[in-house]
DNA sequence: CGATTATTTGATTTCGGTCAAAGTAAGTGG
DNA sequence: CCACTTACTTTGACCGAAATCAAATAATCG
């Protein structure tokens, strides 16, 4: 819980909260805060729940305070291709559109909070530098989906896997920053999920995690939990 | 050339300009105008020209006023990926960010409208308008490039490439809107281009559209020129 | 502990890639 | 205007990485 000066005004549920520190709601004032406050949910949705469907109308928006959210396509035949993760504290909604292009699930247990659409929209009229922080957050994202798209088209079932698990690294282990040669993590995703991430199958992550294993590249406890000993080693498996 | 009200102050550079009516100099008022017409200059660069260097430093900004600009990412042993074509009147930068992460290149004969990257940043700073159009704009590039993220990840090579000719009609050819059944343009790319950006190579590209003119969904002319009798054909086999 | 779901492993097939060659278009300079 | 070069595209034969099909094994949960 962090409590410094700026803690001062600011509401209860916004107090200790990432997103007032690095996540879109560092731009708002305490009053601002305090008005935004009145129509904000904090709420938890277990992992598999879906929070915004493809085609459906949105009318919140949220901050992803833990867990993580994927964004999927759905093409004919079932097909689906994970567009995006996002991890807290992360924006989660796409302004300007009522109807969402995709759809919104928790990939693992989440804590969301959420306010209404307007409200954030209107929101952003009146202060510049909200909307600086939303163009910020939007343009990484746009970083990340075109670095996805390179591995979708040219990298390799190895590359795309090794890939991965360094994104996950960084996102997910503190400890993983380019100044650490070791990482470990619980994978946030199933192989079905993160197959779905990088346009292979099931059975293809699945070998390829084994090979990796076999070439003691990293260590699998119980499926989901991951230990890279060498980051290094692993990044040169990755293909760029 | 329009001429109507709002020409009136306005820069003899930007009178005629669609960057100023559909791109993101229309936030700016004609004082602002005049302000960035001082440092901003128009050229051209033929097909082929490297506009932007991957790692490179970005010193301008600019609006593409005409021609197709593709934006590329190298990884090992040379393969590449487009991960985003550019149309007039498109926005071609990435703001608060002095290294370019992804090569741009002219894929056809282009033209260009270009001024200095902090020259933007300042403005953006007193012209919320023109933070909001900005943000416009690279949101419809995240929700492209997630788009072709489903296609790269799902697709077969078949249904990328009607996705890909549906994409370029809408882009290219005026005509090309929801009420109309039919379809001509020339290709801005070349068949190296169209791989690079699908993730496929040169030799399934041509294969695939030589199949699409055998089922008679396309026409061919010189290579480079297409015709679409019916748009919902060729719809149909882009596999969403 | 049994039932259900997730993951791994194995055998086989297939789509798209690779390698090779021929066909076409577009310049270029004599 | 035409031989000649050069670059681009198409077509064909073959190959291989990843998909599909099919069990077996491991983890999870009531």
């Amino acid at each position: 819980m962090r409590d410094d000066i700026h803690t001062k005004g600011v509401p209860v549920l916004c107090a200790s909260c990432e997103a007032r520190h690095r996540g879109v709601c560092g731009a708002l004032n305490s009053e601002q805060l305090a008005t935004l406050a009145r129509s904000t949910r904090r709420h938890k949705a277990e992992a598999g729940k879906e929070l915004v469907s493809d085609g459906g109308n949105v009318e919140r928006f949220s901050n992803v305070l833990s867990g993580v959210v994927k964004l999927t396509k759905t093409l004919s035949n079932g097909r689906q291709q994970i567009v995006g993760l996002q991890f807290a504290p992360d924006f989660l909604g796409r302004p300007f559109e009522a109807e969402s292009r995709l759809s919104a699930q928790a990939a693992t247990d989440v804590e969301l909070c959420s306010f209404p659409r307007q409200a954030l929209e209107r929101m952003m009229v009146e202060q510049p530098d909200l909307q600086h922080r939303l163009l910020e957050q939007k343009l990484r994202e746009l970083d990340q989906a075109r670095d996805w798209m390179a591995a979708l088209g040219r990298k390799t079932a190895a590359e795309k896997i090794a890939s991965f698990l360094l994104m996950i690294a960084r996102n997910i282990d503190p400890a993983a920053g380019p100044e650490h040669r070791a990482a470990a993590f619980d994978l946030p995703l199933s192989r079905a999920d993160i197959a779905d991430f990088l346009g292979l199958t099931i059975e293809t992550v699945s070998r390829q995690l084994t090979r990796l294993r076999g070439e003691n590249v990293i260590r699998i406890d119980n499926n989901r939990h991951i230990v890279i000993d060498d980051l290094a080693r692993l990044a040169a498996r990755a293909g760029d």
